[in-house]
DNA sequence: GCTGCTTTGTGAACGTGTGCACGAGTGCCT
DNA sequence: AGGCACTCGTGCACACGTTCACAAAGCAGC
C-alpha cells in the first residue's frame, strides 16, 4: 500500500528516450489505438525494439506478454514518472528574436509548460506584448517565479548576457534551466541546467557533410605556420 | 606529402564537443591568449581535462608538452576537421515562429552557415520579408538549393507538415537535415538527421525537479485503471 | 648539459548504453 | 484441456565513452 519509496533511478538515456515514447503513445492514442508492441513502438520511434522493452522496464512490469502495452496506462505511467501530471510554468528571460518565438510557439502551454512570464533588461523592450505575454523587466523575475511558482527557466539572451541571466534566474529560486545562449553556465551543483546550441548542431551536420565530401581533399600535409 | 587518405574516425561523442572547443578557443584568441593548457580549456568547456586530450588527440598531436596548444592553430585545425573552412549555405522550410526566428538570429551567417533561403508552403507567408531574406514558395526549393548549393535543410513546420518537408528537401538535393519539429523523420540512410525538440528538453528537466520534489508522494499504489 | 617542473598523449580500468537471444507468461483456437 | 503463436522481461556479451594514472617530451634556470 505504502507509495514505493526506494525510487529506481532511471538511466540518462532512457529518460531522453520517454518524452519521445510518450508523444507516440498519445497520438497512438488519439487515433484509436488501445495496445501496442514494443516493435510497433520502436518502429514508430526508430529505435531497438529490444530497447524499448528495456526503458519501459525501469517503469515496472507494466506490459502484457503475447498483447503488448496497453497504451492509455502506458501514457499515464510515463506522465507520473516524468513528472506530467501538472503543469511546470517557465520564465523565459530575453525578449529578443528567440524568446519571442518561444513565447508565440504555443506548443509549450499545451504540453503542460505555460510561460509563467518572459523579461528583458532592456528598457526599450519591456511592455511590448507578444502573443498574450506582456515582457516586464528583469528586476521583477523573482516576484514572478514567486508568484506564478516557476522553477524552470529559460536563457533566451546572448552569450555576453547568459551568465548574468542564470545567476539571476538562480536567486530567484529556479531550480532548473535550459540554456540556449552558447555558453557554459557556472551554476550551483544543485541546479539542473540542459544546453540547446544550434550552431552546435550545425557544425555537427557539416563535419558530416564535409567528410562525405570526400574528407581530406585539401588537406595540405600538416605544415604549420608561422610560430616556431 | 599526399594528404591523409586513410582518415581516422572521430567518436560521435567528440564530434560533438568539438564546436564547445573551438568557440572556446575562437573567444581565447580575441582576447589575446595565444597558449592554452588543456586543464584551462577542460575549465572553460565544463569538462575533464583528460577528455580535452584524448579529444584533441584524435585530430593529431597537434599540442606541446610542458607548454600547451597553440590557440591559432588549434582553431585552424578544429575548424578544418569540421569542414568549417567555407560556409554551409542552409535553406529553411517553414517561416512561422521558429522559422522566422531563426531566419533573424544573425549567429548562423556569422558561423559559417549562411540562411540561402526561406520557404513556406502558405501562399499568404510568401513574398513577406524577414530581416532580409524574402519567403518564397515551397515549389522553389529545388531552384534555391541548386542555384546556392545549400546541402543542409532546416525542417521548421509543425509536426504535421515536417515529413513532406523532409520529403521535398531530400528531394531537392540536401543530404543534412536538422529538424525542430517533434517527429521521426524517415529519411534515405544517406541522409544526415540530427534532432532539435524543445518539448523534450523540458520534460527531461521535468523529471528532475519531480524527482528532487520528493518522487513519489502521491505515487498511490498501482491500482490499474478501467482495463481488465 | 643537467635537474626539476609542467603538460601532453595514451594504455588500462571502469562505467554506461546497446542489442541479441531466450525463458516465461498470456491469449486464442481447437 | 492442450497446443500454438505471440510478446514481454531480462541475463549476457559487446561496444562505446569516460576517467585515472603515468611515461614521454618539452622548457627554463643554472
Amino acid at each position: 500500500m505504502a507509495p514505493e519509496r526506494t525510487r529506481r533511478r532511471i538511466p540518462d538515456a532512457t529518460v531522453a528516450r520517454l518524452p519521445v515514447y510518450l508523444r507516440i503513445l498519445t497520438e497512438q492514442g488519439d487515433e484509436g489505438v488501445d495496445n501496442i508492441s514494443s516493435e510497433r513502438l520502436a518502429e514508430l520511434g526508430g529505435v531497438n525494439a529490444a530497447k524499448v522493452r528495456k526503458d519501459l522496464s525501469y517503469l515496472g512490469s507494466y506490459g502484457t506478454r503475447g498483447v503488448g502495452y496497453e497504451v492509455a496506462y502506458l501514457v499515464y505511467q510515463i506522465r507520473r514518472e516524468l513528472g506530467l501530471t501538472h503543469d511546470w510554468p517557465v520564465v523565459i528571460v530575453g525578449a529578443g528574436n528567440l524568446g519571442q518565438a518561444l513565447a508565440g510557439y504555443g506548443g509549450f502551454g499545451e504540453r503542460g509548460f505555460p510561460v509563467a512570464g518572459i523579461v528583458d533588461i532592456d528598457e526599450a523592450k519591456v511592455g511590448s506584448v507578444l502573443s498574450g505575454v506582456r515582457v516586464r523587466h528583469i528586476d521583477e523575475l523573482p516576484q514572478i517565479v514567486r508568484t506564478k511558482r516557476a522553477s524552470i527557466g529559460v536563457v533566451a539572451t546572448p552569450a555576453s548576457a547568459a551568465q548574468d541571466a542564470a545567476d539571476r534566474l538562480v536567486r530567484a529560486g529556479v531550480t532548473s534551466i535550459l540554456n540556449f545562449a552558447p555558453v557554459v553556465l557556472a551554476v550551483p551543483r544543485a541546479i539542473e541546467v540542459r544546453k540547446v546550441d544550434l550552431a552546435v548542431e550545425l557544425q555537427i551536420l557539416s563535419y558530416h557533410e564535409q567528410r562525405r565530401a570526400g574528407g581530406a581533399i585539401h588537406a595540405v600535409g600538416t605544415t604549420r605556420p608561422a610560430s616556431a
